[in-house]
DNA sequence: GATAATACCGAAAACGTTTTCGATTTTATA
DNA sequence: TATAAAATCGAAAACGTTTTCGGTATTATC
């Protein structure tokens, strides 16, 4: 059960490590006749390189960390598929860890891949960070680092993000060119930006359109739940009888929206439309089919991992690198919950 | 930039590394005084250990790697959500790779985890795992190893499963119990070894209450998807109007076969009843809302992992270890889609 | 004040690899 | 045959840590 090294090799063929070394990464300066022997020696024993050493000679793990909310939630866990996938496909390995919506745990977080000497660091900000002290040590530390969706503005590293605005403004066009007159938002948490830029989107289209802005249809997920969307249904047919459509944060809450109105005999799209954010796969199961935003998941997930790719190559061969920041396309997908004519 | 080292530290202190090391580790040997000294300095350095000498010295990257076929499925991002948290709780990072359904995948995968020389594996197998090789390698190495859901029998680790048979028995049995006497089973795919116990778990259910076995009454999906779920529905019916009951073999099948009677308005419960498996969420949202048999996921994630604890702590002692298999309870959820009476 | 016990410190080896650079051997050239 | 060029090899340093073991300095004991 002993490990293979370069050392038993070396002896066992009466050369020296640092010919067998070279033979095994094809150096020019060993002959065609040592190659083949080490290089059949080294099959037999299955040799592989200690990954320990090598990390410790060339300063890289080849493994990079990635720091999501929640893996159990559909974006996120195609966003996790699309990263692995891409890595995998460069060589490299990915670590994962969930914040789970906690700042401090994604300052631990933080801490924790920097420890371990990541190569790079790709990461969604959970909904409470509104602190960017952990994102400025992973900048001051020089490792390379990509944002997306739910960012911080503010830090200067590689984004992969989408038009949240514009995206929210065209959901809210698509009530109301489906009739809807007043229009409730339920939104996401007061921290990440996504969920202001929504809000922003939900406004701006209202004033495009001449409706009067009223705060009070505005209601505002803490946990972003399924339960809270059952909540906020009760409470916006109890407080305002008169809405006849609701934009809501995300997909997973508006479908807490459709179960209370359909428990409730409440019509979808009749007497309230409903739009979601996200497009999860639930959306065209459930009744009636919910119409979303398509958020071009796993997409995101390669695209991150290019751009932290680009930047470890970069910082490799000490070449600047100028972060970028990149909008993937979203689609108004209009299914049976918002199409009122 | 440059990073800190002991030998920094030593230096500017003007002692030792070996005293620094032993400082910052709290060994008895050093002196109050020089503790203090060295732990104050590397505070405020904010030296953190080069975690690959550390690999390389002790032998162990507290990291261990998880196989599983997709993480964009409601029960394994749960498995894996309870993995990470265990190991974290306990000082391991998670590396998750995916098989994505694909033997020779996997195979690259365990490959590649060995290489990196992971403190342990977790895996759940593929359903195209048919060969054994290379989870051999595994155990020949001496690589702690916990298997879980989708496992391979004779690989002699640690294992960490439901009672698939039991469990199916039950879901037939309550099919039956509500009046259902034709019942049809959307199966698995042919390797895994949950699919073909849960086969034998509906066999024995209908033996049980001598109901007469029709092989041409089970349907075995290949790819176990959505779309699977409407075109064996479809087939279903098409084939055998008299069928009163189907039992499938997992819930976003089910959700399909639910899709389908939808839209051709087939009434469940009351035509036909549906039973799936795995309680994922999306079961209690569906119209009607889908009946299911609870499985413990983030749980076996959680337990998983702590076999795999202990099983790497053994090896760190030299303390011989016996491989466990543990076996998790399951509960049949009773919702809309199969209580006809 | 001599000796024994204790407290504290550091040299050095080891983990396994990569890479530089100089040394040696072989081949080509005149 | 002498010399230049090319091919092939290996010694050694370096990466940063941990840990053993021996050595010195301090304190306690008589």
């Amino acid at each position: 059960m002993k490990e293979i090294t370069l050392k038993q090799i070396a002896e066992t063929l009466g050369i020296s490590i640092t010919t067998v070394s070279k033979a095994l990464k094809n150096y020019p300066d060993v002959s065609p006749k040592t190659k083949k022997m080490v290089l059949e020696l080294a099959g037999e024993l299955h040799y592989t390189p200690n990954s320990f050493a090598v990390n410790l000679r060339t300063k890289e793990s080849k493994t990079i960390g990635l720091i999501i909310p929640e893996v159990v939630h559909h974006f996120f866990s195609n966003v996790v598929n699309g990263i692995i996938a891409e890595a995998e496909k460069n060589g490299y390995l990915v670590i994962i860890l969930q914040s789970n919506e906690s700042l401090e745990l994604e300052k631990k977080q933080v801490e924790l891949l920097i420890n371990k000497r990541v190569d790079g660091i790709v990461m969604s900000l959970s909904n409470e960070s509104n602190d960017d002290e952990h994102l400025k040590e992973i900048i001051r530390r020089g490792i390379p680092f990509v944002q997306f969706d739910k960012i911080s503005k503010l830090i200067p590293s590689s984004k992969v993000i989408i038009n949240d605005q514009k995206a929210a403004m065209e959901a809210v066009q698509h009530l109301i060119d489906n009739g809807c007159k007043r229009i409730a938002h339920i939104r996401g948490p007061v921290n990440p930006q996504n969920a202001i830029d929504r809000f922003i989107g939900y406004k701006k289209a209202l004033e495009k359109n001449a409706i009067p802005f009223d705060s009070s249809l505005v209601y505002t997920c803490e946990n972003v739940t399924f339960e809270e969307g059952l909540f906020f249904a009760k409470k916006i047919v109890d407080e305002h009888p008169d809405v006849d459509g609701i934009f809501v944060i995300t997909d997973l809450v508006a479908v807490g929206v459709l179960t209370y109105f359909n428990e409730k005999k409440i019509n979808v799209p009749k007497d309230i439309a409903v739009i979601g954010f996200s497009n999860w796969f639930m959306s065209k199961v459930i009744t009636p089919k919910l119409s979303s935003v398509d958020q071009p998941s796993y997409e995101m997930g390669v695209v991150s991992f290019n751009l932290l790719l680009e930047e470890m190559q970069c910082r490799k061969e000490e070449l600047p690198f100028k972060p970028k920041i990149i909008e993937l396309q979203t689609n108004i997908i209009a299914r049976e919950s918002s199409i009122k004519i």
